[in-house]
DNA sequence: CTTTAAAGCTAAGCCACTTAGCCAACGTTG
DNA sequence: CAACGTTGGCTAAGTGGCTTAGCTTTAAAG
């Protein structure tokens, strides 16, 4: 049998691309081989199992979302860079339907890959908040309050969580908009 | 064999039980048969099927939640309404860790309970926004960005996803509280 | 050319869900 | 009270995931 001459990479890259296809929930080690050209347990051969695949995609997605929301954000501050990171959340969202579920594992403090992609996308949220003059306790409360705005947002849109017929990127740009007022006027507790 | 008497009510909240304590993504039909007290099969007599006892699930919690909701904010308006239905919303999704995750499923068109539950839950948060007079598209804006940032938070509290020290209720507070800000000078449309 | 690490394979087992078909308990009815 | 039909339980069997064990063969390294 010639070889297919896979590696981790190869592998994990190409389950992103499924994933984006068929879902993150439907990513299948079967579909994955299939798709590879290899039988099923011959992927064991570079990742440890279904688990270790997901958490190396974690990785993938995390670490890519981290350079969109960065890239955006560069050369921008105050409600400028918040617009524009915003939109670039939830482009990859958009453009990376499987990808993005993905980025919701929790780092793997064993990954030092992983901690630093992790690190990479809040530390992303903190630049643009300093722009607004937050810090400290206030700057936590504010990234968590912008994470769980624009996570929350792309979530319910994926599930299809917004029946009515009102525009979603009109909601969406009103969210990044009141979420720039919070930021101005956010209540300080001076930490 | 003596019957053990089942229905589909019984099964469901069982369900709803079990999906507490092991997790929703946990919740097994082999567990649940098992706590029961009957054998696997047993469980098509009620449910169709998994994917069934899922969405006989979100209606359980859905209207749950939409209950706790409007019971919380009723007799209160502006802020104080807002803070405690956040509140609620926040510790059913603690207290019901598995019951949570269903409520995301998107209401099936052909469950009227389930209909029922949906638009119970969004009522609620309508009513509330109807405090701050905004109406119409507004009004719909206003209630994606208030479900986006509540769902969102609980949802990365849940999976972990608050890395640093800070405390959580803190934060969630401020949360609500920029919200509240947001919703008092909320970019108007006029829809 | 030999040796060896590793990339592929098949076989087999586990666990989840599902369907088919059987049997017994129970409520109803005469 | 007895017969009957409904229905809630069962076992058996099949599908499709994931995983492990162990073999073979490729291909690189000496």
């Amino acid at each position: 049998m010639p070889r297919v001459g896979l590696n981790q990479q190869t592998v994990v890259r190409e389950a992103a691309r499924l994933a984006d296809e068929v879902g993150f929930q439907q990513l299948t080690l079967a579909a994955l081989a299939s798709r590879l050209g290899v039988a099923l347990p011959s992927l064991y051969k570079h990742v440890r199992g279904a688990d270790a695949l997901a958490q190396k995609l974690a990785v993938l997605a995390t670490a890519e979302l981290a350079t969109e929301m960065t890239t955006a954000a560069v050369g921008r501050s105050g409600g400028d860079a918040l617009r524009a990171m915003a939109d670039a959340y939830r482009g990859y969202a958009l453009r990376h339907p499987g990808r993005y579920p993905a980025t919701q594992r929790v780092p793997d403090p064993a990954d030092p890959e992983h901690v630093e992609a992790g690190e990479r996308a809040v530390g992303a949220i903190f630049a643009v908040l300093r722009g607004y003059g937050l810090t400290g306790d206030d700057a936590v409360d504010a990234t968590r309050a912008l994470r769980s705005a624009l996570h929350g947002f792309v979530t319910l849109e994926a599930a299809g969580g917004f029946g009515l017929p009102r525009d979603i990127d009109r909601s969406y740009h009103q969210l990044v908009a009141s979420m720039d007022i919070s930021f101005r006027s956010w209540p300080r507790t001076g930490g």
